[in-house]
DNA sequence: TTCGATGCAAATAGTTTGCATTCTA
DNA sequence: TAGAATGCAAACTATTTGCATCGAA
């Protein structure tokens, strides 16, 4: 296993700017690579490695899943990208520069994005009480919507 | 899919009384599921769904693995079983009564149980603010624990 | 003597890895 | 032209499902 390298988060404001921070560390700025930016630059949302694979629903030529994994954890190292994960389905990827955090309903699975320091308040109590930096950018604060919390009170107590 | 029902999280203390409450809903007290209950009651800490076919690493039979996944969710509808998800890994089981939440390290995995009332004032804070019922006890609070927070901060920014 | 439950095998989703081939610098 | 990257197949983890058989009530 690789170890967690998260990489610094330097946002690469256009595709050339992330091509180039590739050749400035030797790597090679790759025809499957650069298709996999331009994916990403064109998405206003987060995407899947599948999506991006799919040349984003058939916008793009198709390429290869396990290279599209491999070239987003690249991209994730160079700081270029970010991904997380929201409770079901695929990890979602995005450009860096672009970071929210989420909250999850874990039962309907509604997402809802918001900015960063929305939560440092939490984050602070946390901190201060259990000396964990609490960040809810690669893994949601996950709980029951309004929608959701009365039905799930019924069936829990 | 089924509908997700967590069920009514009544704690069984005995394993006769758990075996009880399978026959009071018209199901069978099988010796697949004692053994699986036998499990959960012997172990001090939650446990995958492999290491309870595993017989707890040999100190029960063997049982098969798809039926321990089917029987945990009987069982967890029965209110008798909770299941969580840490970062990394398969889905721990615990029988309820044994309640926690929990924190996670989301780079070196060290997990940190806490008493649900811990969180309380948290929870507030979410629910006033984006009106969403946090718990923390099927998906973790994560963040980064005092180890290796400035590590990563050093790979940050 | 019924259905509910079992056990095996096979399918599934998401992701990773091995390896011969191709292409970039 | 050397070494990085690709593309395909195969492996992998965690979990679910189909189905013929078995067994508890």
């Amino acid at each position: 296993m690789t170890a967690p390298q998260t990489g610094p988060a330097l946002p690469a404001p256009t595709l050339d700017d992330a091509l180039g921070r590739l050749r400035s560390r030797g790597l090679r700025a790759s025809t499957a690579r650069r298709l996999v930016l331009e994916s990403l630059f064109a998405a206003p949302e987060p995407v899947s490695a599948e999506r991006v694979a799919d040349g984003l629903d058939g916008r793009f030529p198709r390429s290869d899943l396990a290279s599209v994994y491999r070239n987003l954890e690249t991209f994730e190292q160079l700081g270029l990208v970010r991904h997380f994960h929201l409770v079901h389905g695929p990890g979602l990827y995005a450009l860096t520069g672009r970071d929210r955090e989420y909250l999850v309903c874990e039962r309907c699975g509604a997402v809802r994005p918001v900015l960063p320091d929305a939560l440092d308040d939490v984050r602070e109590i946390v901190r201060g009480r259990f000396g964990l930096l609490a960040r809810f950018n690669h893994h949601p604060l996950v709980g029951l919507c309004e929608d959701c919390a009365p039905a799930a009170r019924d069936k829990e107590e």
